[in-house]
This record gives C-alpha cells, sequence and structure tokens, in this order.
RNA sequence: GGCGCCGUAGCCAAGUGGUAAGGCAGAGGUUUGCAAAACCUCCAUACGUCAGUUCGACUCUGACCGGCGCCUCCA
C-alpha cells in the first residue's frame, strides 16, 4: 500500500509512512464539550474516521486516540451561563457528543482520554518545560516562552516577527500583561480560591488550552506521532503551539504528519460556534437518515470547504437541506443495490465463465487506489456510482426472462459492498431497516400515517385484482398528491415518499 | 502587514502539460395495465480575466478581477 497524504509541515502531499510500517500512531484533536457537535465537528470526524478504515482495510495497524476536552474555560464560561456546575455540564455534551459520533457511523477511537484524568501528566509536562528553560512562571500562571523554541512558525509557516499581534482582535490584555512575549501561551492558568480548578505545584488552576493535548498524546502514543489531525482552524495557534512545547520537552520531533480538514461553510463563511451559524448534527439526524449527513461529507475532497445550502419558507423556517437530501437518495440507492443483490434467487446465479464487468471486478481496488490519493473521497464516490450502477445492470440481467448472472460476478459485487463498508463506512447496517427508517422519516415529517397509506394500497390492490385500473389509478394520484408513490412489484406494492 | 486557499457545465464536484471523472437537474428510450425503481442514450471546442513559457496549458509562470481562511474562541 502507498497512502499519500497533504502534511501541513512540509505543503506537501506525501507518502504517509509511519515509524512502525505496520502501525501508525494517530492523535485526533477532539471537541471541546460545552455544546452539541456540529455539521462542522461531524466533517472532521467523518474524515479521519475514514483514514483509520482506510489504513485498517489495507493491512496496518492503527491506534487512533481521540481526546475529549472536558476542562477549558469555554466550559467553564457556559456553565456559568446556564447555572450548572462545569464537570456535570463537559460529561452532558461529552455523552451526546459519543452519540453523535456513533450515529454518524463513526469507529470509536482506541483511546478517548480526558482531560480531567491526565492532570498528573500535565503537570509533569509543564513542569519539564519550566525546568528546560521554556516555560516560566508569571503571578499564578504558567507561560511557554515561545522564543525559547526557534522552530516555532513551522507549521503555520509563519515568523514571529511578521506576525500581527492582535488581528483577529481577542487579545487577552490580563494576560498580556504577564508575558514576557506577546505570543506567549497559558501552560496553566491560576484560578482563584473556589473556582473551578486543581491544585498543581504553582497552586491551585487549570490547564491552558494546547497542553492538554500535548500530554495526552504522548501519553498514550509516545513522544513522536506517527500522524496528528484536526481542523484548519488548529493549525495556529493550537497546533503550532502543540509542537513547541512538545518538542521543546523531548527534543524529538513531535508528528511526522500533520493533516487538516477543511471547514463547512454557510454563506462563504465559515461555521463556527462562535458565529452562532451552525446546525448542530443532531438538528439534522431528526430530518435526515445519518448516514446522509455522513455520505455528503465525502462528496468535497476534505481540505476544500464544504458549503452548506438550505432553503427556507416565506416565515424563515428552514424547510430543507437540499444538499443532503440528495445523498440520502444516494444512500438509500447503496442499500436498494445491496438488497438487489442479496435478493437475487440462488437459480438465477450460475457458474459461468462470463467475466464480471470491471466496474464490478475492479471496485475494490479502485476504491482503494481513490484513497490512497490524499484520501479522495469524491473520486471514491464517483466510483461507486459506476459500481453501483453495474451491479443494478447485473441484476437486471440476472431477472429478465431466462437471465442468470455469473456467480463470480455476484462474489465481486458482494466483495464491492465489503470494501465499501470497510474503507468508507457506508453500507453497513441492514438494508431493510434503514430504507424503512428513511421512509418513515419521510412520511412522519408530511404529517402522513403509515397504516392509512396500507389501507389505500390494499383497496387499490383489490381493484387491480379485478382489473378495475380506473379506480386502482385514482388512489395512485390521490397518494401521489400526499407525496406517496407506490411501488409495484412481484410481491406485492410498496410505497416510498417522493420529493 | 504576514502566511495560505479557492474560482471547471443550470447546480454540486474530481482531474491531467496533449485535449474534460462522477452526481443532481434536463431531453429521449427500454421496462411497466399505468407508474415508480433500475438500466441505456444525449447533455462543457470548455475549465475567472489578460499576458507569457511551450510543438501543445484548463493544468506551469506573472499580473489582474472576484471570493474565503488564519495571524492567541474555534473541528
Amino acid at each position: 500500500m502507498s497512502v499519500r497524504l497533504y502534511n501541513t509541515l512540509t505543503s506537501h502531499k506525501e507518502p504517509f509512512e509511519p515509524a512502525d510500517p505496520d502501525h501508525a500512531r494517530i492523535y485526533v484533536c477532539g471537541p471541546t464539550v460545552y455544546d452539541y457537535a456540529h455539521l462542522g465537528h461531524a466533517r472532521c470526524y467523518v474524515v479521519y474516521d475514514v483514514l483509520v478504515r482506510h489504513l485498517r482495510a489495507n493491512g496496518m495497524k492503527v491506534t487512533y486516540v481521540r481526546n475529549v476536552t472536558d476542562v477549558d474555560d469555554k466550559i467553564l464560561k457556559r456553565a456559568a451561563e446556564t447555572g450548572t456546575e462545569p464537570t456535570a455540564l463537559a460529561a452532558r455534551f461529552a455523552d451526546a457528543y459519543s452519540e453523535d459520533m456513533h450515529r454518524l457511523g463513526n469507529l470509536d477511537p482506541d483511546v478517548e482520554p480526558r482531560v480531567s484524568t491526565h492532570l498528573e501528566d500535565i503537570f509533569a509536562l509543564v513542569q519539564r518545560l519550566v525546568d528546560g528553560g521554556h516555560a516560566y512562571v508569571s503571578d499564578g500562571d504558567v507561560y511557554f516562552s515561545v522564543e525559547s523554541f526557534s522552530d516555532y512558525g513551522k507549521l503555520s509557516h509563519r515568523d514571529l516577527t511578521q506576525m500581527k499581534l492582535g488581528a483577529s482582535e481577542r487579545l487577552d490584555e490580563t494576560h498580556a500583561a504577564r508575558k514576557r512575549h506577546p505570543a506567549d501561551f497559558a501552560l496553566w492558568k491560576k484560578s482563584e480560591e473556589g473556582a473551578w480548578g486543581w491544585d498543581s505545584p504553582w497552586g491551585r488552576g487549570r490547564p491552558g488550552w494546547h497542553i492538554e493535548c500535548s500530554a495526552m498524546s504522548m501519553k498514550h502514543l509516545g513522544d513522536t506521532l506517527d500522524l496528528h489531525g484536526g481542523g484548519l482552524d488548529l493549525v495556529f495557534p493550537h497546533h503550532e503551539n502543540e509542537i513547541a512545547q512538545s518538542e521543546a520537552a523531548t527534543g524529538k520531533l513531535f508528528s511526522r504528519c500533520w493533516m487538516h480538514n477543511g471547514f463547512v461553510e454557510v454563506d462563504k463563511e465559515k461555521m463556527s460556534k462562535s458565529l452562532g451559524n451552525f446546525f448542530t448534527a443532531r438538528d439534522l439526524f431528526d430530518r435526515i437518515e445519518p448516514e446522509a449527513i455522513r455520505y455528503f461529507m465525502m462528496t468535497v475532497h476534505y481540505r476544500a470547504p464544504l458549503s452548506l445550502d438550505w432553503t427556507l419558507d416565506d416565515a424563515g423556517n428552514v424547510t430543507g437541506f437540499p444538499q443532503f437530501e440528495e445523498a440520502e437518495r444516494r444512500v438509500a440507492y447503496v442499500y436498494k443495490t445491496k438488497q438487489r443483490l442479496e435478493g437475487l434467487p440462488p437459480n438465477r446465479v450460475v457458474d459461468n465463465d462470463v467475466p464480471a464487468q470491471a466496474e464490478i471486478a475492479g471496485f475494490a481496488d479502485t476504491l482503494r487506489e481513490s484513497l490512497d490519493d490524499d484520501l479522495n473521497m469524491p473520486v471514491a464516490l464517483a466510483k461507486l456510482a459506476e459500481f453501483l450502477k453495474a451491479v443494478n445492470e447485473l441484476c437486471d440481467q440476472a431477472m429478465r426472462k431466462k437471465g442468470k448472472a455469473a456467480r463470480s460476478a455476484v462474489e465481486h459485487a458482494q466483495r464491492g459492498f465489503r470494501a465499501l463498508e470497510a474503507e468508507l463506512g457506508v453500507g453497513a447496517e441492514p438494508a431493510d431497516v434503514i430504507l424503512l427508517r428513511i421512509r418513515d422519516r419521510g412520511a412522519k415529517a408530511r404529517g402522513l400515517d403509515g397504516t392509512a397509506i396500507e389501507q389505500q394500497i390494499a383497496h387499490r390492490t383489490e381493484a387491480r385484482n379485478s382489473k378495475d385500473f380506473a379506480e386502482a389509478d385514482r388512489i395512485r394520484d390521490e397518494l401521489a398528491a400526499q407525496g406517496v408513490e407506490l411501488l409495484d412489484g412481484p410481491e406485492g406494492t410498496g410505497w416510498t415518499i417522493s420529493d
């Protein structure tokens, strides 16, 4: 296997080569849990989930660590605003986050470390930096000295002297006064007596924003990671600072490869909690099959921006998300195709020497090749479209009068679906379950009653049996007017919701 | 001021120094009692603009236009 990934550190696409060729040690920055995961988080964690799946599907052992930041000033702030206890607030959102990840089809990381259980590791790392002259204590805070680390800026490709400090208009003056250099960042922040905090060698306080990821990643994966990932917004300062503090402490390279995913955008602006222009993943789960959200995240290259559209009614209420609805139809197509393949009658499948179509026989390989090339998921989905079309053609042929399908082609197709699940995490659920769920969610959204629809269908079946096609069509039209599409098949009439 | 990204058909979106994947929408067809689903066919002389390099550029270089991100809240 030769996976090539764009490495932010070198600004080039290059072979992904773990120190141990058979074992990748990967750390991904997880969320700070003070609110529900929004679509930006969803995208990020789907991307790294596909990375991990792809590596594993091709024989590499992966230790995947994704943290949960459950100690942070934003949690403190949100807790104060809502009159909650910070630890309880963080625990609640951590649970919600975990649930959302599962619904998106993301695998659990091998380790999901939390700040609250790694304070000792943080103390040790901060102490090491203080001892090494890379950090200093100032009025109860501890700061990392950026001037003590000559490589500062190597990830984000910026020069301390060229940066416009305060360009984001977010400088905190009380802390600025305690710093030797304006770019120095807090490793430890003093907390007032009685406030949320921990007793440390430097007094009561809580960790700064960046130190937890260095402490937790090195604890679980060693001093040098093979890959560190996260959103593009973490390049500076978060990951830059992680490099500084980690490499200053160990003297070793912190991560061999840095991978960053692009933003989800709304009206050409980044979706973010601070702008308030976000949709949470769970807002969407009520309207759209979660796997469709996963699918949609793969329609654009992971480093490119992904812009989100929705439709509004006259009152300004969100009426739909066309992109997700399209993705849901594609997901349904995946499952319908899989269902047809699984449902081929055994007597239609024969041993012969008819070669399987290239789109079927080669799908697993072509899927792997697409992802090998910097995780090119849009190309993977294009190949999937060709695969599914060919599988449907195979099924069409098999179901024609006296039609047959070659056993080898059927087996290749089955292998293709297994590869799809292993590499992209798509098509893993039982087809009938997910298809019914999509249908019933759609019916519910239109206020339709499934039992009433089934009764109408029964009436229509009677009419059809007595060749009363006028009545049958009247019922079809009546239901169609409500958005119910009838599907006459050899085993009776099913229904679905049309758009 | 610094660093970086983007501009491909009605829409979404890959991609390559040698002549544009895939999806949606649209048109026609096979099939169907009628439909739907599925499948087939068609659908960018064209890749923001203008120069340059080249036998040849959408792909490289430069300028310009338009849009966006980061420069201590962020996935």
